[in-house]
RNA sequence: GGUGCCAUAGCUAAGUUGGUAGAGCAAAGGACUGAAAAUCCUUGUGUCCCCGGUUCGAUUCCUGGUGGCACCA
């Protein structure tokens, strides 16, 4: 069975270089795992590849979203393991991968491999009736709404967590059915068995040192140009409005343009702004770290190694897995 | 130099009419099947600045000290 080289880790942990490296290495293109990364226009504050980092190996999935559009795991899943397929098929050195998913976003990388229940997509009239009603009727409403048409769901679902909850309504209101009658995988704890053999990497480091290149990261970011890059952005998808009562799309909604919208509206001074998105980066990095150590297949490497320690680490696993 | 005010968790700060302390933020841990860089949940022992005094008992009152702030010289 072809093998996909799976290379996952917290934000700002080295995952660009060291996937550049593989790919060159065993001359197979890379799949882009990073939610945000599928937009283009915001490529200094995703830390997306460079110019000079895609011509140096092919990638997928970097820059082909418009900053309007909304983009999900579902989504996600379709086009990408319809991708991963044609690779799979193209490729003639059964020992080497036949790609490098690499990415930092928990499920979009589990949604590949390891599949979602068949959920269908919400036209946006109806997440947008059921966002006004929330904020006009509040939680105690949706959650009236989803203990009564899904009473299964709301026995598991995080009652709190308004995201959910929405979600579960939307599903029930476009396909009058239960929320809870689609999640079967979920029910079961089944995946899907892909045609292809998986092999994670998860590239990690000591916190302090992660902590001081993401914080690193962020001040080049704002060298870089990010400001403008944000400040064009919100231009590009609010326009001339008054960008103070105005929610932000799922596109900016993102670490590094949120806190720089909260900026331009007068909430943070920049400093404040920087600090916040060197704090909310963190955070992200945490949690990224939470949903990973669940997986007990990630084989974990060092990323304070040398490239060709982790490289050398990485063939070991490529070769063992069988 | 004088006078006044302040000194409590990493930071900001409430409070104890004397019975050793509650918050917000930060931080840490966790959940999570279509917004996932999203969203949500849990966690608060700290020489209550230091020395001494009063008291059964002081972080709380008193003397002195140290540091900070303000005003006056």
């Amino acid at each position: 069975m072809n093998k996909l080289l799976v290379i996952l880790g917290p934000t700002g942990v080295g995952k660009t270089e060291l996937s550049l490296r593989l790919a060159q290495n065993y001359s197979c293109d890379i799949v882009n795992a990073d939610s945000r990364q599928i937009y283009h226009a915001i490529p200094i504050g995703t830390a997306a590849p460079t110019e000079e980092e895609r011509a140096r190996v092919k990638h997928h999935f970097v820059g082909i979203k418009d900053l309007h559009e909304s983009y999900n795991a579902g989504q996600y899943e379709r086009d990408c393991v319809e991708l991963l397929n044609t690779l799979s098929h193209q490729h003639s050195h059964p020992q080497n991968p036949f790609a490098i998913l690499t990415g930092g976003s928990m499920m979009y990388i589990d949604a590949v491999c390891q599949g979602l229940d068949d959920i269908p997509t919400i036209p946006i009239p109806i997440r947008d009736k059921i966002n006004s009603e929330y904020e006009l009727k509040g939680l105690t409403w949706l959650q009236n709404e989803v203990r009564q048409t899904d009473p299964i769901y709301w026995e598991i679902v995080d009652q709190n967590n308004p995201q959910r909850l929405k979600h579960a309504l939307e599903v029930y209101r476009l396909t009058h059915c239960p929320y809870s009658s689609f999640r079967k995988k979920a029910l079961n704890n089944s995946s899907t068995i892909r045609p292809w053999e998986i092999v994670y990497i998860g590239l990690n480091r000591d916190r302090e040192s992660l902590y001081k290149r993401i914080n690193l990261r962020v001040d080049a970011m704002i060298k870089d140009g990010l400001l403008e890059e944000a400040n064009q952005a919100f231009h590009a998808v609010l326009g001339d409005r008054d960008w103070k009562n105005q929610t932000l799309p799922n596109s900016l909604n993102t670490v590094g343009y949120k806190e720089l919208f909260a900026y331009f509206t007068g909430t943070y001074t920049l400093e404040e702004a920087i600090e916040k998105i060197k704090q909310n980066s963190r955070h992200y990095a945490k949690r990224q770290m939470t949903w990973f150590n669940k997986n007990k297949h990630i084989n974990w490497i060092n990323a304070n190694d040398s490239y060709e320690k982790q490289m050398d680490a990485i063939h070991t696993y490529l070769v063992s897995t069988r």
